[in-house]
Parts: C-alpha cells; structure tokens; sequence
DNA sequence: ATTATATATATCAACCTGATATAGATACCC
DNA sequence: GGGTATCTATATCAGGTTGATATATATAAT
C-alpha cells in the first residue's frame, strides 16, 4: 500500500501528530504493518505540500510542540480513490495471500542445524511468546481512550477477532505437533 | 534473517545457481519469504570471495550456462553459528510475531471507504484465493523431484502443516464472521 | 521472421529502515 | 545541584532491498 494512502487513512480516524501515527504503529497497529520515522514525516511534509492534509502547530504544556495533522476534503478523495483503485491488488497480501516474511518459519526451515535443546528452548519460548499475543488479543479490559475509539471501529473488532482466530490455532498446532520436528 | 545465512541455508538443502535459490523464493517459499536478484547475485558473489560457498560453472545444452553453487565447511559452520544466535531473536517474528505486514488487513481497517459492492467483490475473491491456497498447500501428489525432496525434509512438512491449518481457520472466520464489516 | 516465453546473470534508481542527532521537559537519586 | 534516564517530538541519512530494466541464449508458436 502507497505510504501516503496509508496515512491519510490513519489520518481519517481522527487528526494526529507524526510521532502519534508512529505510535499507532508500536502500539495497536504493530502486528499489522509499520512505518518509520524517516517515511512518516516525509509523507505528512509532502501531503501538507500538495493540501491532502492541513496542519496546526500546537503548543503542550509539559511536552515539546507538535504538529497536528488533519486530512482534507481532497485528502479523503485520493484515499478512498486509491484504495479503491487497488482493492483487487491487496486480495492477494499478507498471512496467507502474497507473503508473510516470518523469519520464525524459515528458522524452522533450518531446524535440524539447531541442537536438540536450543529448538526446545526456541519453542517453548514460542509457545509462550503466542499466549501472550493471544490474551493481548482478547483483553476487553478498559484502555486509553484513544484506543477504545479504534476498537469501536467495527473493521478493527473484525480484525481482532480474526488476529485471535489465527494465534489460537497456529498456537494449539505447536503444541500438537512440535514432535515432528524431532 | 541476514541475507548470507538465508543463502547458506537454502545451498545447504542441495548447490543451486541463483536462478534456482529465487524460483525457490517464487515457488515453495513464496508465502514465507523472498529476495531478489538484486540481495541474491551479490550475495553468492560475497559468499564466494570468503569461501563460504564454492562455485562451479556449468554449460548447459538448450539453456544459458548456469553458476552452481556448493556451500563449504566454512559456509555451514557460519550458517549454524548464525542460526543458534539469533534464534531467540526470530521467536518473536513473523505470522503474530512480529508482524505480518498485511495489505489486506490494511485494506479491512479502511473498508468503510470502500462501496459495499466492492467490498464484498474483494472478500468473494479473497475466499477464492484463500481456497486455491489451501488447496495448493494439501496437494499431496506427484511433484517435480526438487521439490519432493524438499518436502521430504520434516520441517517442511510441519510448515506445510501450520500453514494449511491457519489458512483453513482464517478462511472459516472469513465466511462466518465477513457481514460484521457491514 | 517476428513474437513470446524461459533460462540466466547483472545492475541501478527509488524507496525504506534502523540508527542517530537535536531539543524541550519531567523525574529520580545521591 | 548535578547526573542520569526517560518520554515527547521532529528530522535526517547511510546502508540495504526491491522492482524494473538490460543483456544474452535458446525454444516454441504464429
């Protein structure tokens, strides 16, 4: 997906700061997709430039200023142009369309130049690492509020349903089958 | 994963030419990982100056001559040092490790821009895709003897298992769960 | 003969990341 | 007070990767 598309849809949610759409990508974003610094700032600089976006210097009170970026009416038109015109291209990505690019599978892959105890190691590690993920995944518990507005977002309870749906099985698989291995 | 340990890896699982590491890259890996020519001819030439693989060149009837490489001693020493130490790294990546960095989950997070008709065009297609895949991945038949030795490796199979086991739960809560996106 | 396709190696502009720099502000500890 | 650490916030850049393109040989089809 085009990097500016990506962050206009951001923007969309609600206006934000560079170093807060960053955070959308260390925080609740962070299984999905993430950007850097250096392609998050430039993109907002060039979207301002081209009035996909407008921007409010806003002074804090015990924090550095910021800039607070707010997608424009042309803004929300060349998103939405450009996810649709791409729909059919993104069919294809991602867990089990174009490319997962897990590195835990191609270790896997090269299991057997591993000693006995190191693939145990690694494995229960992983068992443990994915229970984690699993009941992040599924705490309905109280969060900022920032976060509840993305969760009352109905394609984000989807998402998350699905997240879950796909840890608890490939999890329940490990547990099943890491024999094999052997 | 380093580039270098990646090629060593996939020469320790017989010598190949670059052309024969990056069909690997576009046929049986090619939901787990890629590279291009660009990383791949580079690397086997760095590889080769430090004699972590030799090379031999082999004129082919009905075809360009080819490059073969044969990982050494050296190679798979670095190889197996390379693996056992970055390991616990890998644990958390990929498949809910890290990050999936998924254009369709993107394309989900947005699909309130989208037309209902084209929503649903794009997740019709996405259930047919999802079920060629898992129908490639439990085909058990007869296939071309690199890649029946390939999958005679067990951590192939294993792979092959987890993989055919989250693209059927993924698909289920597609078909069950997709009129929550409405 | 011309077009298309497959094998095979190689290079490069454009892009992206991870690291680093800079800076304001708070907090803790000795 | 001074030192250290941490968080917020923006910005830049070397180095690595990709996708495209170039080059070349050979087969097959129209």
């Amino acid at each position: 997906m085009q990097k500016d598309t990506l962050c206009l849809g951001l923007l969309s949610l609600g206006p934000r700061s560079g170093y807060e759409i960053k955070q959308m990508f260390e925080g609740p974003l962070s299984d999905f997709y993430s950007l850097s610094f250096g392609t998050i700032y430039p993109t907002l600089n060039k979207l301002q430039d081209e009035k996909y976006v407008s921007c409010k210097q806003l002074s804090q009170s015990k924090k550095p200023d910021k800039k607070v970026y707010t997608i424009t009416k042309k803004g929300k038109d060349l998103m939405k142009d450009n996810l649709l015109g791409d729909a059919s291209a993104y069919i294809r990505s991602g867990n089990f369309g174009d490319q997962i690019k897990s590195e835990f599978f191609l270790l896997l892959l090269f299991a057997k130049y591993l000693p006995q105890e190191t693939l145990d190691t690694v494995l229960n590690e992983r068992v443990l690492f994915l229970q984690q993920k699993l009941e992040q995944f599924k705490y309905d518990g109280p969060v900022p509020s920032d976060l509840q507005a993305l969760r009352n977002e109905k394609s984000v309870a989807f998402i998350r349903g699905l997240a879950t749906t796909l840890i608890e099985s490939g999890l329940n698989y490990l547990v099943k089958n890491r024999g094999k291995l052997n």
